[in-house]
DNA sequence: AACAATTTGTTCGTATGTATG
DNA sequence: GCATACATACGAACAAATTGT
């Protein structure tokens, strides 16, 4: 913190609250790299701003080169930071909201100008039940496994923009609420903090399509109107799908973005 | 090659060419992580196999545990390996082929059973001219800058699937044929291969929407027919934007796959 | 045009920790 | 408990690229 001057800056970046003691019990550059990531995600470092040399931000932050170096490696392939000999490191401003590492909610709606929507999230079913030969087969599991199947409304600014359709494998998320009143807006967040099952990998089918007439009543558009389909499996670590969704969004005011590295 | 052996193994990976001497100029690392992706679609390293250790790999290879590390990190960032302690370094099986890193022709198309789809190109158009508001605002361009505008068609099995159309600051690939027949298959390889143009990242923006006539025609598929709108742009190292894009699919048989990790 | 300084990139080596069989 | 394999962390030296003198 360091309250006993005041340093306006350059255009360099300034200390944010380095040299706190890291974390323990995780790795040391992970800590680092959080620290870092926050600081830009809070504004601290803009987007544009080139950052310390490694030495001078490893001797800062109290850890050695290479494991600073670690870390903006780690935020580089992200796409959080730019670095170039001599030129330094610099802070991209792309925004890491595509990748897992940083998001559990990783939804991408943007308006037609570019910016990020923020979407409210409405379940309006759930439902147990022994699951069909197609969910078996997408999600790997044996004969007469159960299912959960959840439904649910994408929601900007009053207008329902996207309608999820999940299932997920019953075995894996034992107490899961049966109300939709009860059920966790965060999806994968909640398989994380109550089953310790984490994402590794999700894969997307995307089509379009005529709106079928379901579809479109949720939606509040006409039957038949254009929709983007998108058929999303989520792995694990260990590379097994643990869940399936069904996304049928209205894209008239709204897009689907997708980063790719 | 060491010919005087025959060993099938167990079910451990075998030497397949290492100890060749790794080529100069490039990183060392960046020649490691090649070989070992070359061995692993070439099928000689197959999927659920289990690498040699570190210290037996790196040795083999001739570089250090570090450097081979490097590799293995990447491989695995890439989501084309797995590795645990004890266990080792298993190769997944997911295919590698929406990471900017293995494939210039990055493009996506996979039938309705998840198979990929071999597309094959044909340039029917290229023009050059000022750029118009939106490609300068697009590609961050100078006022009065001049642009290279292509149209393509990607075929698959005889019948047009979509239909692109590139926008390309000219200044950036002098010499670039006038003529369709000319025109490279490859953008992306033929940036990097002709003017030193590295793609660094590539954000989309995805619609559903109703084809206009010409693009409906152009898909042979009625007019007003559902067809997934891609808007691309790709970026270069120094985080500019290089190219601009819009595609139009036709998804009736074919999917738009996406990996995120 | 030549050169020096700076900053990241690559490569090496080593030591210790930690999870797993 | 022990051996094994990867994970982390440190440090050091040189190479390559870029900027400014």
């Amino acid at each position: 913190m360091s309250p006993s001057r005041y340093d306006p800056g350059p255009n360099e970046a300034q200390d944010t609250d380095l040299s706190a003691p890291l974390p323990e019990s995780i790795p040391r550059w992970r800590a680092v790299e959080a620290r870092i990531a926050e600081a830009i995600t809070r504004g601290d470092w803009k987007a544009g701003m080139v950052l310390p040399g490694e030495t001078a931000l490893s001797a800062s932050m109290g850890v050695a080169v290479g494991t600073l170096r670690r870390a903006l490696a780690e935020l580089t392939a992200a796409g959080v930071l730019s670095r170039r000999r001599k030129t330094g490191t610099v802070v991209t401003g792309r925004a890491p909201r595509h990748s897992l590492r940083f998001l559990f909610d990783y939804y991408r709606l943007h308006d037609l100008d570019g910016r990020l929507c923020r979407a409210e999230t409405r379940t309006i079913g759930i439902a147990r039940a022994v699951a069909t030969p197609a969910e078996k087969d997408a999600l790997d599991m044996a004969e007469g496994s159960e299912v959960l199947r959840l439904q649910r409304l994408r929601i900007v600014e009053g207008r329902a923009v996207m309608h999820d359709h999940f299932t997920l494998p019953a075995r894996l998320l034992p107490g899961f609420p049966d109300t939709p009143e009860a059920a966790p807006d965060l999806l994968y967040r909640h398989m994380s903090d109550a089953a310790g099952i984490r994402i590794a990998a999700i894969r997307e089918h995307l089509a379009a399509a005529a709106a079928a007439p379901d579809i479109a009543e949720a939606l509040g558009i006409a039957a038949g109107a254009p929709v983007l389909l998108i058929e999303e499996t989520a792995f694990d670590e260990a590379n097994s799908p643990v869940a399936h969704a069904l996304h049928h969004a209205e894209t008239s005011a709204h897009r689907y973005v997708n980063e790719i590295r």
